[in-house]
DNA sequence: TGCCAACCGGAGGCACCCCTCCACTAATCT
DNA sequence: AGATTAGTGGAGGGGTGCCTCCGGTTGGCA
């Protein structure tokens, strides 16, 4: 299940928006959570009036580049839910992975107490937790570990920094297989 | 072995130096790499021009509160330097986490091509390589897993947020039992 | 004690960013 | 085609941070 994104009614309007969204991506894996929102509004094309209307404050735009995150993942849980169960699993945190990887200083500059917060976190949760039940309950992953446990575990993996992706994903095989049962 | 850092010779001007420090470890942790220098010169009680003497650049801050945090660690390797290999090991890893927990704004923000941070770099692994590397042929630490892996390993983990200690130690325990022969 | 080099601190000039406001533009509807 | 109104964009005021420069202060030595 999708968590949805208020868009513009009027052509030239919803296209200005995409932009933002766009440029905004780039802007804050570029810079930081403390990019220029005038420098977004350039990027974009566009002026900074139209960044504040369709995103009245910063958080607004984390939010929204956030969301269409999420919703990424969760298309992605449903490609690779018929496959084995640890592959399945491990498939899906690929993709975790990379959301991970270049959202960071988004997904912490988040609003954690927020509505939306709230639902996205639901919505990853829904496309995840059933792969990981799954391997667990297949005696693939060890019982006294939690699907959040999981992600964290990933997710702060992926926050460091490796010499090159070969080292990335050998300390992640370390860790994952002390998550093997 | 430790780092030096060149203090001032003045009695008044090293105070200065040592308050700058202080304030300098504090503001970054509480507000990122991008604290105000300014906000910087007034927790230490010292106007602008002092602080921009002691550190013409934002970098120079880094370093010195790095180099500072460094050497802490290689004190606290020699101290665990009695105990069996693997205790030892996650004894001197302990130091390690609350380490990175709190520098890893400053950390990021270092230029890793500086003379400096390579002679820090070495610090490091010369007071933890050894330890490493006795759990290893001790038969308690995977044959395929080199120094430098567990402490991308141990920093990724311990830079992310967790729901309370019990699940950060739970998680890297996960990691760490993956290490283990 | 008195001297002076080392050291201090903050005013000021520049740059950038945030956010509001409103005269203008053009998409959509009839 | 013309009316309606959602949408545009950037000028401008206020704020903050960066860094330089220099008149004033003081620690340490003879």
């Amino acid at each position: 299940m999708a968590v949805a994104l208020r868009r513009p009614q009027r052509a030239d309007a919803r296209r200005n928006f995409e932009a933002l969204l766009v440029a905004a991506r780039e802007a804050f894996a570029e810079n930081g959570t403390e990019a220029s929102l005038e420098d977004i509004a350039r990027r974009a094309g566009v002026g900074i009036g139209t960044l504040y209307r369709n995103f009245p404050t910063r958080q607004d735009l984390f939010e929204a580049v956030y969301v269409e995150e999420i919703n990424q993942l969760a298309r992605v849980a449903e490609e690779v839910a018929g496959r084995p169960p640890w592959e399945a699993l491990t498939a899906w945190l690929d993709q975790f992975v990379s959301y991970v990887g270049t959202k960071r200083a988004v997904i912490e500059a988040l609003n954690r107490e927020s509505e939306m917060f709230r639902s996205c976190r639901a919505t990853m949760y829904e496309a995840g937790e059933p792969l990981f039940t799954r391997a667990q309950q297949a005696g693939e992953v060890r019982a006294d570990a939690s699907f959040d446990d999981l992600l964290r575990l990933v997710a702060g993996l992926t926050s460091g920094t490796y010499v090159d992706d070969a080292q990335r994903d050998r300390v992640l095989g370390i860790a994952l297989s002390g998550l093997r049962a």
